[in-house]
RNA sequence: GCGGAGAGGCGGAUGGCCGCUGUGAUGGGUUUCCAUCAGCAGAGGAAAGUCCGGACUCCAAAAAGCGACGGUGCCGGGUAACGCCCGGGCGGGGAUCGGCAGGGGAACCUGCCGGGAACCCGACGGAAAGCGCCACAGAAAACAAACCGCCGCAUUCGUGCGGCAAGGGUGAAAAGGUGGGGUAAGAGCCCACCGCGCCGCUGGCAACAGGGGCGGCAUGGCAAGCCCCACCGGGAGCAAUGCCAAAUAGGGAUCGCGCGUCGCAAGACGGGGUUGCUUUUGCCCCAGCAGAUCCGGGUUGGCAGCUAGAGCUGUUCGGGCAACCGGAUGGCAAGAGGAAUGGUCAUCGAACCGGGGCAACUCGGGGAACAGAAUCCGGCUUAUAGCCUCUCCGCGCAC
């Protein structure tokens, strides 16, 4: 694979130019990756349940967020509507917050995830990863 | 105006800011990728259920026959095809209408029979090829038979013998129906009409319809139990399939030696397989070797398949009752892959709720149903807040 090559050259340009490479935010298609980040420290919020998990240094770089919709959600619409939301307060959050070399995973919830006001997602995200990452260190 | 009954369409709108996927151009880079452009495009009528029919791909392959299994089932047409669509036939329902009978002082009510609008419903081939079944009730459920009853004779007046199948009763269904003759009482026993069967005729491509003659009635129902007849169908599916890369093994291929039977040899003859069997034409393969070279299942990732095709659709011309077909001319067509097509804010907004008003309306609240493409088409089915348009039939009023 990749990864040999690809974090020499991304780091360094990181250091050279400001914020916007570095901090791109990867998603998570793997189902085991899914798996190992539902063992690690969780913190659950009325919209939403965010869980965490620090990678080993060799598996990729960067940060990396998934998400999960179950059927308890609702329907195909209503788990793809619960979905965008997710990744919408993730896009705007985790660049500022995410750190290096964490996978965060955010599962959304029947009815409150398609209906809290969205400034208060973003809050209440912001607030669980301050926890999250107090909790670690 | 009142009543009845169908068909079709729409499926929240606009804008700001911030994003996502694909793609075009330009520039940098030249494997990838990055930047720019007020660039362009980006969910549905059902995208759903995955129920039918296809396209496409693979299965060592195609054809014919037979068999099994599955499907379809009035007739004709349409279609690439269909279990779909259109038209027709038959049966059932159907507002209103007509007739008869009964009740009532009348208005009218009830029952039976007949015709029957728009329209709706129908697994709608065969029950005289065969087998099987027909619960309960009932005497009897298909070989026939006789509970109550009716009639005759006898009688010890209890009933016995014989005749009948019209009436009662049971049932979803009782061995043609109605009326008349006939009779001891009855019966297709005889007659008329209806029904049924057979044979001509007429109309129709046909399903079938109409009418005629003959037959005294033979054929109870269920095929959605088996079955028979006709027609159709090979299987698996885009997680198909092809290519590339990684990693590794019990595997495979080619070459070499060697290789079924007969033969000194040339050569001749075999055996097994080919997704039911047989045949034909083909095709694939026949011990072994720590030999050499190469490939490399599954798995993971990437690329292709992947969206322009039996395309959809507007207008118009021609053919057709129609479904649909042909021509002309315009418009529209997403391609994701833990799965894009959005998030948020503002303005406007239907149903609905409350207040006011005779009403038109007005003020406030409220904030949109079912639902998300996954290879692609044609159908069917199911879900759906609410809004809009059109058509047909009957009756009444006016003219």
């Amino acid at each position: 694979m990749t990864p040999p090559q690809a974090p020499l050259t991304g780091t360094a340009t990181d250091e050279e130019r400001p914020a916007a490479v570095s901090l791109r935010v990867q998603t998570l298609t793997k189902r085991a990756d899914f798996l190992r980040a539902s063992r690690g420290p969780r913190v659950a919020t009325p919209g939403f349940v965010l869980q965490m998990r620090k990678r080993s240094t060799e598996e990729a770089t960067g940060t990396r967020v998934g998400f999960t919709c179950s059927k308890k959600v609702g329907n195909a619409v209503a788990r793809n509507r619960a979905k965008r939301r997710l990744r919408e307060i993730a896009r705007l959050v985790l660049h500022e917050l995410g750190r290096e070399g964490m996978d965060y995973v955010l599962i959304g919830r029947a009815r409150t995830t398609a209906t809290r006001p969205f400034s208060q997602m973003l809050t209440d995200l912001e607030d669980a990863l301050n926890t999250l990452h107090g909790k670690k260190q």
